[in-house]
DNA sequence: ACATCAGCGAGACTACGAGTCTCCTAATTC
DNA sequence: GAATTAGGAGACTCGTAGTCTCGCTGATGT
């Protein structure tokens, strides 16, 4: 055990709720870190304390409140498991993480270090896990094997990144049958 | 003519220019509306005179700088057209542009009315060049009828837009290939 | 018990940039 | 030449991110 008082994880928690509930809740851009800390009660010393910038502690709650909100299922339709996926992705962005990975993405423009995080740790460990479907569907034979993966994940899901960010169509699961309906005669291996 | 002093259209064209010159050329997010000004040689005013706000003057700077970059070439086909537009679009987002149209997409997250004069002024001309080419292509027959075409336009340039915003792989000319390898099977009518 | 150490709440303080205001001068019309 | 509007210079306001200080608290070590 360390020295002195120990840190007060009930105050932490309350620290990333408050800030994923403010920010998820509000136009964007409107949640000071002043705020954040009155609606957590603790003083904004505490959260300088622990976090390096306010976009950091975002970043924060981002992560751990949509951990587990995109869960891809296994079936032996790869298709299917993708449009199943791009609805979970779809209502995510509908959801208050979308306007939190909003203002992430802003803030991601004009400081590098907080870009780096947010690929880091939200979109990696996301793509990683729709790179590995995608293998197995090479694998099973339902995927041409001749693409670049990448580029296929760029293509299946930037449709839904853009719409997010540019906002100039409405996102709903309709969209996950229509970009797969674009997409997958061109990806399937017959 | 109407009274008074006239505007100085040239001060007005230094200060598109000098926006354009900084915001393109040094790191997201450094240049203040007083840099502007020193480097136009015109007073904060001036500019406050003509635009409403810092993001409006950048706007009209990267519309005006960026107005001729992506043409959009007619040939027998669309295909090739297609591919050709891409590898114009990433020419324009590895230029002084991408990094503007970066700071355009961080201050939209945070203020609708610069997204929505964003999507009207850059996203939207753009956009419906593209998709007169892809109605086009259905004529012709080279492209599938089927398919909705916002989200056709979406899965084609999501992937570009994607990587500008999340930076999570570098954006070459090779990528307007292997963009077109991905999806036109799916989408050509045969 | 008591000193020591680190965290906490409260709130003052600093730094900085967007946007406003003022004053004086310049260019144009009536 | 009076009225009107623009431009240059720069002080000023306001809001927010981030820092600092102070008195207090909950732990450890002796």
């Amino acid at each position: 055990m360390p020295r002195g008082r120990p840190r007060d994880e009930e105050a932490r928690q309350r620290i990333l709720d408050a800030a994923f509930v403010l920010v998820g809740s509000r136009p964007p851009g409107d949640v000071s870190i002043n705020d954040i800390a009155a609606a957590a009660n603790v003083a904004k010393q505490t959260i300088y304390r622990w976090w390096p910038s306010r976009t950091a502690v975002i970043l924060d709650a981002l992560v751990q409140g949509t951990m587990q909100a995109t869960p891809f299922a296994e079936t032996d339709d790869v298709r299917a498991d993708f449009e199943a996926h791009l609805r979970t992705v779809i209502r995510m962005f509908n959801s208050p993480s979308g306007r939190i990975i909003r203002e992430m993405l802003a803030g991601a423009q004009t400081d590098p270090a907080l870009a780096e995080e947010f690929r880091e740790r939200f979109w990696q460990p996301r793509r990683d896990l729709s790179l590995a479907r995608l293998e197995r569907g090479i694998e099973l034979g339902q995927i041409r094997a001749d693409l670049d993966a990448e580029t296929v994940l760029d293509v299946i899901y930037g449709a839904l990144w853009t719409r997010l960010m540019i906002g100039h169509q409405p996102l709903s699961s309709v969209h996950a049958t229509r970009i797969a309906d674009a997409i997958w005669p061109g990806l399937s291996d017959d």
